[in-house]
DNA sequence: TGTAATCGTTCGCATAGCTAATTAGCATTG
DNA sequence: CAATGCTAATTAGCTATGCGAACGATTACA
């Protein structure tokens, strides 16, 4: 019998492998977009135009944060802004052709890293994992809603 | 049948969930320990008294980034620092009685987000994730091997 | 019309990571 | 035993990602 026999989630494990997990995802990044822009990208895209103060709510994140993000993204070309015709205060930003483009792009190279090392673990525990991004997903949106699957 | 019918890992979604649960457990944060100290601090805990460039590989970060982090540490008294008496290049860095307190401490704070979110899901849900998070770690471990099970 | 609230921004701060270059100590070898 | 070269740690400077506080502009409302 394995090492794990327990009922409960190992909640100090569960949290230590996330947070070592992210940190090899950024340190791979290489190329393309941070995992903060390709987020945003992603979450942009797939919720069509957004204003600025929904993109932070939607990603979780503070306003000034947001500011900072989609300033770089439209710095690059990847998103663009338009002025609410009826309202001043807010704007909404839009995905440009140019962004979809390297969104996609980018996807698969960061998906590579993760892919090559799913490559090296048994059926057992790809199936495993599979079945936990569900629950993971609904772990994040236990008090909110956001999810892009960019 | 659920959405997840297929037998592949949604690579995107994995890599997506991980990044917003990192940022999430960060932003929660709030007292006690960041993560990057947390980590660093458990592994120290557990791997004993180690070189800088052990932390280093273990930790699977920079040289100049273990030499910030244990700096921060010990100014905050959680570790000290003993040169090798063999090798004057060398520093080793063990966990204080002050240091093991608060890591306790800590890890307990940190936790409490993790487990609230996990008290609302289902029993299947629990399960999936309690037999995702020895994979989880594979994944981390298949180039390497660090884990330190704060 | 004047006061609220809202939206986005600017500013200053902290964490977390990197690379490149440097300093110090050790080892090796001619 | 001195030059050479390797290894350990640090310093310096950069980028990214996040926060809160304070602010200007705009809208909504009493």
């Amino acid at each position: 019998m394995g090492p794990s026999t327990k009922r409960r989630v190992d909640v100090a494990r569960l949290r230590l492998v996330i947070v070592r997990l992210a940190r090899r995802q950024r340190q791979q990044a290489g190329t393309g977009l941070t995992p903060s822009l390709q987020s945003a990208l992603a979450m942009i895209d797939v919720r069509g135009p957004l204003t600025l103060g929904a993109l932070a709510t939607v990603e979780q994140v503070s306003p000034p944060t947001t500011t900072r993000i989609v300033a770089k993204l439209e710095e690059m070309g990847l998103v663009s802004r338009t002025a609410d015709p009826t309202d001043g205060r807010v704007t909404r930003v839009a995905v440009t052709t140019e962004g979809r483009r390297q969104l996609v792009e980018s996807r698969e190279r960061r998906d590579e890293w993760l892919r090559d090392r799913l490559g090296e673990l048994s059926s057992d525990d790809l199936a495993a994992l599979d079945a936990a991004v569900e629950p993971l997903e609904r772990l994040l949106a236990v008090t909110d809603e956001p999810r892009a699957d960019a």
